[in-house]
DNA sequence: AATGCAAGTTACTCGCCAGTAGATTTTTGC
DNA sequence: GCAAAAATCTACTGGCGAGTAACTTGCATT
Protein backbone atom coordinates (compact mmCIF):
# COMPACT_ATOMS: atom_id res chain seq x y z
CA UNK A 1 0.00 0.00 0.00
CA UNK A 2 0.94 3.33 -0.56
CA UNK A 3 3.91 1.62 -3.04
CA UNK A 4 5.46 4.90 -4.16
CA UNK A 5 6.01 6.18 -0.58
CA UNK A 6 4.12 8.92 -1.23
CA UNK A 7 4.46 12.18 0.92
CA UNK A 8 0.60 12.67 0.60
CA UNK A 9 -1.05 10.76 3.33
CA UNK A 10 -4.56 9.30 2.86
CA UNK A 11 -7.02 9.91 5.43
CA UNK A 12 -6.01 6.13 6.39
CA UNK A 13 -2.73 7.23 7.61
CA UNK A 14 -3.53 10.74 9.17
CA UNK A 15 -6.16 8.96 11.46
CA UNK A 16 -2.89 6.23 12.22
CA UNK A 17 -1.04 8.93 12.91
CA UNK A 18 -3.54 10.93 14.95
CA UNK A 19 -3.61 7.87 16.92
CA UNK A 20 0.01 7.11 17.19
CA UNK A 21 0.63 10.71 18.80
CA UNK A 22 -2.72 10.22 21.18
CA UNK A 23 -1.07 6.89 22.65
CA UNK A 24 2.37 8.43 22.57
CA UNK A 25 1.39 11.33 24.81
CA UNK A 26 -0.41 8.71 26.85
CA UNK A 27 2.58 6.45 27.76
CA UNK A 28 4.60 9.83 28.35
CA UNK A 29 1.86 10.71 31.01
CA UNK A 30 2.32 7.48 32.35
CA UNK A 31 5.87 6.85 32.55
CA UNK A 32 6.34 9.81 33.87
CA UNK A 33 3.33 9.69 36.59
CA UNK A 34 4.97 6.37 37.59
CA UNK A 35 8.26 8.11 38.07
CA UNK A 36 7.63 11.47 39.82
CA UNK A 37 4.02 10.61 40.73
CA UNK A 38 0.54 12.15 40.03
CA UNK A 39 0.80 15.46 41.72
CA UNK A 40 4.71 16.05 40.84
CA UNK A 41 3.84 16.31 37.51
CA UNK A 42 2.19 18.92 35.24
CA UNK A 43 1.23 18.69 32.07
CA UNK A 44 3.60 21.44 31.30
CA UNK A 45 6.00 18.78 32.29
CA UNK A 46 4.73 15.95 29.75
CA UNK A 47 4.05 18.47 27.32
CA UNK A 48 7.98 19.01 27.36
CA UNK A 49 9.10 15.55 27.85
CA UNK A 50 7.17 15.61 24.38
CA UNK A 51 8.40 18.59 22.93
CA UNK A 52 5.03 20.70 22.48
CA UNK A 53 3.12 22.98 24.48
CA UNK A 54 0.34 22.33 27.09
CA UNK A 55 -2.37 22.66 24.84
CA UNK A 56 -1.36 20.06 22.47
CA UNK A 57 -2.81 17.27 25.56
CA UNK A 58 -5.29 18.99 25.66
CA UNK A 59 -6.52 18.94 22.23
CA UNK A 60 -5.72 14.90 22.24
CA UNK A 61 -6.90 14.23 25.82
CA UNK A 62 -8.79 16.77 27.41
CA UNK A 63 -8.03 17.34 30.95
CA UNK A 64 -5.45 16.09 33.21
CA UNK A 65 -8.09 13.97 34.94
CA UNK A 66 -9.01 12.28 32.02
CA UNK A 67 -5.53 11.86 31.11
CA UNK A 68 -4.92 9.96 34.36
CA UNK A 69 -8.37 8.12 33.80
CA UNK A 70 -7.65 7.03 30.38
CA UNK A 71 -4.06 5.56 31.80
CA UNK A 72 -5.82 3.22 34.40
CA UNK A 73 -8.58 2.70 32.42
CA UNK A 74 -6.00 0.93 30.02
CA UNK A 75 -4.19 -0.69 32.91
CA UNK A 76 -7.23 -1.64 34.00
CA UNK A 77 -8.74 -3.28 30.24
CA UNK A 78 -5.46 -5.83 30.05
CA UNK A 79 -6.40 -7.18 33.57
CA UNK A 80 -10.02 -7.95 32.74
CA UNK A 81 -8.47 -9.64 29.43
CA UNK A 82 -6.17 -11.67 31.14
CA UNK A 83 -9.00 -13.10 33.26
CA UNK A 84 -10.77 -13.62 30.25
CA UNK A 85 -8.21 -15.44 28.71
CA UNK A 86 -7.35 -17.64 31.71
CA UNK A 87 -11.66 -18.78 31.64
CA UNK A 88 -10.65 -20.01 28.12
CA UNK A 89 -7.95 -22.54 29.48
CA UNK A 90 -8.32 -25.74 30.32
CA UNK A 91 -7.32 -27.48 33.11
CA UNK A 92 -7.99 -27.67 36.61
CA UNK A 93 -9.50 -24.44 38.11
CA UNK A 94 -6.03 -24.25 40.09
CA UNK A 95 -4.23 -24.10 36.86
CA UNK A 96 -6.77 -21.29 35.68
CA UNK A 97 -6.04 -19.23 38.80
CA UNK A 98 -2.59 -19.82 38.89
CA UNK A 99 -2.62 -18.96 35.02
CA UNK A 100 -4.59 -15.68 35.94
CA UNK A 101 -2.34 -14.70 38.83
CA UNK A 102 0.60 -15.04 36.79
CA UNK A 103 -0.27 -12.81 34.13
CA UNK A 104 -2.32 -10.42 36.66
CA UNK A 105 1.40 -9.59 38.11
CA UNK A 106 3.23 -8.80 35.24
CA UNK A 107 0.59 -5.96 34.39
CA UNK A 108 0.88 -4.90 37.28
CA UNK A 109 4.98 -4.21 36.46
CA UNK A 110 3.92 -2.70 33.09
CA UNK A 111 3.29 0.99 32.92
CA UNK A 112 -0.50 1.27 33.04
CA UNK A 113 -1.00 -1.68 35.39
CA UNK A 114 1.81 0.09 37.58
CA UNK A 115 -0.21 3.40 37.52
CA UNK A 116 -3.01 1.71 38.33
CA UNK A 117 -1.85 0.71 41.15
CA UNK A 118 0.17 3.54 42.41
CA UNK A 119 -3.03 5.95 42.13
CA UNK A 120 -4.71 6.79 44.73
CA UNK A 121 -8.52 7.00 44.31
CA UNK A 122 -8.75 10.68 45.65
CA UNK A 123 -6.27 12.12 42.95
CA UNK A 124 -9.50 11.52 40.84
CA UNK A 125 -12.55 13.82 40.14
CA UNK A 126 -15.63 12.13 41.70
CA UNK A 127 -17.13 11.11 37.88
CA UNK A 128 -13.90 9.23 37.19
CA UNK A 129 -13.30 8.15 40.38
CA UNK A 130 -16.58 5.79 40.15
CA UNK A 131 -15.86 4.51 36.63
CA UNK A 132 -12.44 3.82 38.37
CA UNK A 133 -13.57 1.75 41.04
CA UNK A 134 -16.29 0.07 38.73
CA UNK A 135 -13.45 -1.02 37.03
CA UNK A 136 -11.37 -2.61 39.90
CA UNK A 137 -14.77 -4.18 41.06
CA UNK A 138 -14.91 -6.20 37.75
CA UNK A 139 -11.70 -7.58 38.36
CA UNK A 140 -12.13 -8.43 41.74
CA UNK A 141 -14.86 -10.33 41.11
CA UNK A 142 -13.17 -12.22 38.33
CA UNK A 143 -10.69 -13.26 40.70
CA UNK A 144 -12.99 -14.34 43.41
CA UNK A 145 -14.95 -16.29 40.76
CA UNK A 146 -11.84 -17.77 39.77
CA UNK A 147 -11.24 -18.21 43.39
CA UNK A 148 -14.64 -20.08 43.58
CA UNK A 149 -14.67 -22.14 40.97
CA UNK A 150 -11.12 -23.71 41.85
CA UNK A 151 -12.14 -24.32 45.51
CA UNK A 152 -15.25 -26.04 44.26
CA UNK A 153 -13.78 -28.60 42.23
CA UNK A 154 -11.40 -29.19 45.08
CA UNK A 155 -8.36 -28.30 43.39
CA UNK A 156 -7.54 -25.29 46.24
CA UNK A 157 -7.75 -25.71 49.35
CA UNK A 158 -10.93 -23.97 50.83
CA UNK A 159 -11.67 -21.26 52.65
CA UNK A 160 -13.02 -17.73 52.41
CA UNK A 161 -12.24 -16.69 48.89
CA UNK A 162 -12.87 -13.36 49.48
CA UNK A 163 -9.94 -13.36 51.89
CA UNK A 164 -7.60 -15.15 49.81
CA UNK A 165 -8.69 -12.97 46.67
CA UNK A 166 -7.09 -10.11 49.33
CA UNK A 167 -4.06 -11.57 50.37
CA UNK A 168 -3.14 -12.73 46.48
CA UNK A 169 -4.13 -9.74 45.09
CA UNK A 170 -1.58 -8.17 47.18
CA UNK A 171 1.24 -10.08 47.15
CA UNK A 172 0.94 -9.21 43.32
CA UNK A 173 -0.06 -5.68 43.27
CA UNK A 174 3.22 -4.66 45.21
CA UNK A 175 5.86 -5.17 42.63
CA UNK A 176 4.25 -2.35 41.02
CA UNK A 177 6.13 -0.31 43.95
CA UNK A 178 9.09 -2.21 43.64
CA UNK A 179 10.27 -3.74 40.72
CA UNK A 180 12.85 -2.35 38.90
CA UNK A 181 12.00 -3.08 34.65
CA UNK A 182 15.64 -1.92 34.19
CA UNK A 183 16.58 -4.53 36.54
CA UNK A 184 17.83 -7.97 36.25
CA UNK A 185 15.00 -9.99 36.94
CA UNK A 186 12.20 -10.41 34.04
CA UNK A 187 8.75 -9.76 34.86
CA UNK A 188 7.65 -13.16 33.99
CA UNK A 189 9.94 -14.50 35.80
CA UNK A 190 9.37 -12.84 39.14
CA UNK A 191 5.82 -13.16 38.67
CA UNK A 192 6.00 -16.95 38.15
CA UNK A 193 7.93 -17.40 41.30
CA UNK A 194 5.93 -15.00 43.27
CA UNK A 195 2.86 -17.38 42.26
CA UNK A 196 4.80 -20.10 43.22
CA UNK A 197 5.61 -18.86 46.71
CA UNK A 198 1.82 -18.05 47.11
CA UNK A 199 0.15 -21.11 46.02
CA UNK A 200 2.75 -23.86 48.02
CA UNK A 201 2.52 -20.97 51.23
CA UNK A 202 5.89 -20.89 53.38
CA UNK A 203 5.57 -23.66 55.80
CA UNK A 204 7.37 -26.50 54.08
CA UNK A 205 5.48 -29.67 52.77
CA UNK A 206 6.28 -33.33 53.08
CA UNK A 207 6.29 -34.63 49.80
CA UNK B 1 -0.57 13.76 93.14
CA UNK B 2 -2.04 17.14 93.00
CA UNK B 3 -4.91 16.01 95.31
CA UNK B 4 -7.03 18.98 95.79
CA UNK B 5 -7.22 18.83 91.84
CA UNK B 6 -5.68 22.68 91.67
CA UNK B 7 -6.18 24.62 88.26
CA UNK B 8 -2.93 25.58 88.67
CA UNK B 9 -0.78 22.76 86.51
CA UNK B 10 2.80 21.87 87.59
CA UNK B 11 5.33 22.19 84.92
CA UNK B 12 5.21 18.66 84.60
CA UNK B 13 1.21 18.52 83.79
CA UNK B 14 1.99 21.70 81.48
CA UNK B 15 4.64 19.69 79.20
CA UNK B 16 2.15 16.59 79.35
CA UNK B 17 -0.39 18.74 77.67
CA UNK B 18 1.91 20.48 75.38
CA UNK B 19 3.08 16.71 74.23
CA UNK B 20 -1.30 15.97 74.04
CA UNK B 21 -1.91 18.51 71.93
CA UNK B 22 0.47 18.15 69.82
CA UNK B 23 -0.45 14.34 69.20
CA UNK B 24 -3.60 15.59 68.79
CA UNK B 25 -2.74 17.42 65.32
CA UNK B 26 -0.71 14.44 64.59
CA UNK B 27 -3.98 11.98 64.98
CA UNK B 28 -6.00 14.23 63.24
CA UNK B 29 -3.65 15.01 60.22
CA UNK B 30 -3.14 11.21 59.96
CA UNK B 31 -6.39 10.74 59.98
CA UNK B 32 -7.65 12.91 57.06
CA UNK B 33 -4.68 12.29 55.14
CA UNK B 34 -5.88 8.80 54.76
CA UNK B 35 -9.67 9.75 54.49
CA UNK B 36 -8.65 12.22 51.77
CA UNK B 37 -5.06 11.46 50.40
CA UNK B 38 -2.30 13.90 51.54
CA UNK B 39 -2.55 16.44 48.46
CA UNK B 40 -6.23 16.75 48.75
CA UNK B 41 -6.16 17.88 52.79
CA UNK B 42 -5.17 21.50 53.44
CA UNK B 43 -3.32 22.53 56.19
CA UNK B 44 -6.20 24.80 57.13
CA UNK B 45 -8.42 21.92 56.69
CA UNK B 46 -6.66 20.04 59.59
CA UNK B 47 -6.62 22.93 61.43
CA UNK B 48 -10.50 23.55 61.17
CA UNK B 49 -11.43 20.21 61.99
CA UNK B 50 -9.39 21.12 65.28
CA UNK B 51 -11.43 24.24 65.63
CA UNK B 52 -7.64 25.74 65.51
CA UNK B 53 -6.23 27.91 63.23
CA UNK B 54 -3.20 27.01 60.61
CA UNK B 55 -0.74 28.87 62.35
CA UNK B 56 -1.00 26.28 65.90
CA UNK B 57 -0.09 23.96 63.53
CA UNK B 58 2.77 25.28 62.67
CA UNK B 59 3.34 26.02 66.25
CA UNK B 60 3.41 22.37 67.33
CA UNK B 61 5.06 20.77 64.20
CA UNK B 62 6.64 22.41 61.67
CA UNK B 63 5.56 22.54 57.62
CA UNK B 64 3.17 19.83 56.06
CA UNK B 65 6.07 17.94 54.97
CA UNK B 66 7.16 17.25 58.37
CA UNK B 67 3.60 16.40 59.68
CA UNK B 68 3.60 13.80 57.41
CA UNK B 69 7.25 12.81 58.10
CA UNK B 70 6.62 12.10 61.88
CA UNK B 71 3.22 10.45 60.62
CA UNK B 72 5.47 7.83 58.72
CA UNK B 73 7.64 7.62 61.39
CA UNK B 74 5.61 6.56 64.53
CA UNK B 75 3.64 4.05 61.62
CA UNK B 76 6.91 2.47 61.15
CA UNK B 77 8.22 2.73 64.45
CA UNK B 78 5.52 0.26 65.19
CA UNK B 79 6.83 -1.82 63.10
CA UNK B 80 10.08 -2.12 64.09
CA UNK B 81 9.32 -2.33 67.56
CA UNK B 82 6.95 -5.61 66.26
CA UNK B 83 10.27 -6.62 64.36
CA UNK B 84 12.01 -7.01 68.00
CA UNK B 85 9.24 -8.15 69.81
CA UNK B 86 9.39 -11.02 67.71
CA UNK B 87 12.64 -11.71 67.98
CA UNK B 88 12.76 -12.43 71.81
CA UNK B 89 9.73 -14.44 70.62
CA UNK B 90 10.65 -18.23 72.11
CA UNK B 91 9.96 -21.33 69.78
CA UNK B 92 10.99 -21.84 65.98
CA UNK B 93 11.96 -19.78 63.39
CA UNK B 94 8.43 -20.04 61.65
CA UNK B 95 6.76 -19.13 65.13
CA UNK B 96 8.57 -15.71 65.40
CA UNK B 97 7.95 -14.81 61.60
CA UNK B 98 4.25 -15.57 61.67
CA UNK B 99 3.86 -13.92 65.07
CA UNK B 100 5.72 -10.81 63.37
CA UNK B 101 3.72 -10.95 60.81
CA UNK B 102 0.26 -11.30 62.11
CA UNK B 103 1.32 -7.71 64.20
CA UNK B 104 2.48 -5.95 61.05
CA UNK B 105 -0.50 -6.90 59.45
CA UNK B 106 -2.34 -5.11 62.52
CA UNK B 107 -0.09 -2.36 62.23
CA UNK B 108 -1.36 -1.91 58.42
CA UNK B 109 -4.80 -1.61 59.49
CA UNK B 110 -4.17 1.52 62.30
CA UNK B 111 -3.82 5.26 61.37
CA UNK B 112 -0.11 5.60 61.32
CA UNK B 113 0.35 2.09 59.62
CA UNK B 114 -1.84 2.80 56.75
CA UNK B 115 -0.12 6.27 55.94
CA UNK B 116 3.14 4.43 55.69
CA UNK B 117 1.57 2.61 53.54
CA UNK B 118 -0.64 5.11 51.52
CA UNK B 119 1.86 7.55 51.24
CA UNK B 120 4.19 7.86 48.12
CA UNK B 121 7.38 8.43 48.86
CA UNK B 122 7.47 11.48 46.21
CA UNK B 123 4.97 12.99 47.61
CA UNK B 124 7.67 13.73 50.84
CA UNK B 125 10.62 16.70 50.53
CA UNK B 126 14.39 14.87 49.11
CA UNK B 127 15.76 14.70 52.90
CA UNK B 128 12.48 13.50 54.60
CA UNK B 129 12.19 10.74 51.28
CA UNK B 130 15.30 9.41 52.36
CA UNK B 131 14.65 9.19 56.14
CA UNK B 132 11.19 7.61 55.26
CA UNK B 133 13.40 5.06 52.85
CA UNK B 134 15.95 4.29 55.61
CA UNK B 135 13.54 3.23 58.05
CA UNK B 136 11.52 1.12 55.75
CA UNK B 137 14.69 -0.76 54.41
CA UNK B 138 15.17 -1.41 58.17
CA UNK B 139 11.60 -3.39 57.92
CA UNK B 140 12.66 -5.02 55.17
CA UNK B 141 16.00 -6.13 56.47
CA UNK B 142 14.18 -6.89 59.67
CA UNK B 143 11.30 -8.73 57.94
CA UNK B 144 14.23 -10.99 55.75
CA UNK B 145 16.30 -11.64 58.56
CA UNK B 146 12.99 -13.54 60.24
CA UNK B 147 12.42 -15.49 57.16
CA UNK B 148 16.51 -16.06 56.63
CA UNK B 149 16.74 -18.13 59.95
CA UNK B 150 13.03 -19.48 59.32
CA UNK B 151 14.26 -21.35 56.78
CA UNK B 152 17.96 -21.59 58.14
CA UNK B 153 16.49 -24.24 61.14
CA UNK B 154 13.87 -25.13 58.75
CA UNK B 155 11.06 -24.51 59.81
CA UNK B 156 9.97 -22.79 56.71
CA UNK B 157 10.51 -23.82 53.19
CA UNK B 158 13.55 -23.45 51.00
CA UNK B 159 13.82 -20.60 48.12
CA UNK B 160 14.53 -16.66 47.60
CA UNK B 161 14.33 -15.05 50.98
CA UNK B 162 13.90 -11.47 49.35
CA UNK B 163 10.94 -12.76 46.85
CA UNK B 164 9.51 -14.40 50.02
CA UNK B 165 10.00 -11.03 52.00
CA UNK B 166 8.11 -9.10 48.92
CA UNK B 167 5.15 -11.44 48.25
CA UNK B 168 4.70 -11.99 52.33
CA UNK B 169 4.67 -7.82 52.80
CA UNK B 170 2.65 -6.86 49.76
CA UNK B 171 -0.03 -9.22 51.09
CA UNK B 172 -0.05 -7.99 54.41
CA UNK B 173 0.31 -4.34 53.50
CA UNK B 174 -2.53 -4.10 50.88
CA UNK B 175 -5.50 -4.43 53.83
CA UNK B 176 -4.47 -0.61 54.52
CA UNK B 177 -6.37 -0.19 50.96
CA UNK B 178 -9.28 -1.89 51.62
CA UNK B 179 -9.95 -2.74 55.61
CA UNK B 180 -12.77 -0.99 56.70
CA UNK B 181 -11.86 -0.44 60.70
CA UNK B 182 -15.06 0.64 61.11
CA UNK B 183 -16.94 -2.72 59.21
CA UNK B 184 -17.35 -6.24 60.88
CA UNK B 185 -13.77 -8.02 60.96
CA UNK B 186 -11.42 -6.94 63.32
CA UNK B 187 -7.92 -6.25 62.52
CA UNK B 188 -6.87 -8.66 64.59
CA UNK B 189 -8.86 -11.94 63.02
CA UNK B 190 -8.25 -10.31 59.47
CA UNK B 191 -4.24 -10.41 60.25
CA UNK B 192 -4.38 -14.31 61.67
CA UNK B 193 -6.35 -15.08 58.54
CA UNK B 194 -4.28 -13.68 56.08
CA UNK B 195 -1.11 -14.86 57.67
CA UNK B 196 -2.53 -18.69 57.51
CA UNK B 197 -3.34 -18.41 53.97
CA UNK B 198 0.33 -17.33 53.14
CA UNK B 199 1.62 -20.08 55.38
CA UNK B 200 -0.59 -22.74 53.97
CA UNK B 201 -0.57 -21.70 50.56
CA UNK B 202 -3.85 -22.00 48.34
CA UNK B 203 -3.02 -25.18 46.99
CA UNK B 204 -4.10 -28.29 49.04
CA UNK B 205 -2.02 -30.10 51.66
CA UNK B 206 -2.60 -34.03 52.38
CA UNK B 207 -4.26 -34.69 55.64
C1' DA C 1 -10.86 31.59 -4.24
C1' DA C 2 -13.26 30.74 -0.27
C1' DT C 3 -14.35 28.10 3.63
C1' DG C 4 -13.34 25.35 7.09
C1' DC C 5 -11.21 22.03 9.97
C1' DA C 6 -6.89 20.15 12.24
C1' DA C 7 -2.86 20.93 14.80
C1' DG C 8 -0.36 23.75 16.96
C1' DT C 9 1.33 28.04 19.35
C1' DT C 10 1.85 32.08 22.90
C1' DA C 11 0.35 34.35 26.51
C1' DC C 12 -2.70 34.93 29.61
C1' DT C 13 -6.32 34.19 34.09
C1' DC C 14 -7.49 32.54 38.31
C1' DG C 15 -7.85 29.85 42.47
C1' DC C 16 -5.72 27.32 45.84
C1' DC C 17 -2.76 26.67 49.51
C1' DA C 18 1.86 26.53 51.81
C1' DG C 19 4.12 29.36 54.47
C1' DT C 20 4.90 33.97 57.20
C1' DA C 21 4.59 38.59 59.55
C1' DG C 22 3.15 40.60 63.25
C1' DA C 23 -0.29 41.62 66.66
C1' DT C 24 -2.53 39.84 70.86
C1' DT C 25 -3.28 37.48 74.92
C1' DT C 26 -2.07 34.52 78.56
C1' DT C 27 1.24 32.23 81.56
C1' DT C 28 5.03 32.17 84.40
C1' DG C 29 9.27 32.98 86.76
C1' DC C 30 11.61 36.18 89.24
C1' DG D 1 4.56 44.13 89.23
C1' DC D 2 7.43 43.17 85.08
C1' DA D 3 10.02 41.05 81.47
C1' DA D 4 10.22 37.16 78.87
C1' DA D 5 8.30 33.17 76.77
C1' DA D 6 4.33 30.44 75.06
C1' DA D 7 0.14 30.01 72.55
C1' DT D 8 -2.72 31.64 69.56
C1' DC D 9 -4.98 34.64 66.15
C1' DT D 10 -5.90 37.59 61.63
C1' DA D 11 -4.37 38.81 57.49
C1' DC D 12 -1.31 38.73 54.20
C1' DT D 13 2.28 37.07 50.14
C1' DG D 14 3.88 34.34 46.56
C1' DG D 15 4.20 30.66 43.47
C1' DC D 16 2.60 27.01 41.01
C1' DG D 17 -0.08 24.91 37.74
C1' DA D 18 -4.70 23.83 35.63
C1' DG D 19 -7.28 25.42 32.28
C1' DT D 20 -8.50 28.86 28.30
C1' DA D 21 -8.65 32.54 24.67
C1' DA D 22 -7.33 33.70 20.61
C1' DC D 23 -4.04 33.63 17.11
C1' DT D 24 -1.30 31.02 13.13
C1' DT D 25 -0.48 27.98 9.64
C1' DG D 26 -1.37 24.46 6.51
C1' DC D 27 -4.05 21.15 4.15
C1' DA D 28 -8.53 19.65 2.13
C1' DT D 29 -12.95 20.25 0.07
C1' DT D 30 -16.28 22.42 -2.94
Amino acid sequence: MNELNSPFPTPQQRQEEREAKRSAVLRTAVQMFNERGFHQTSLDDVAARLGVSKPTIYHYLGNKDQVLLECVTIGLSQLIAAAEAARGTPGSGADRLTSFLRRYAEVNMDDFGRCVIRTSEEALAPDSRQQFRALKRRIDAAMRTLIEEAMADGSIAPGDPKLLGFALAGALNWPARWHDPGGPDSAETLAASLVDWLARGFLPRRR
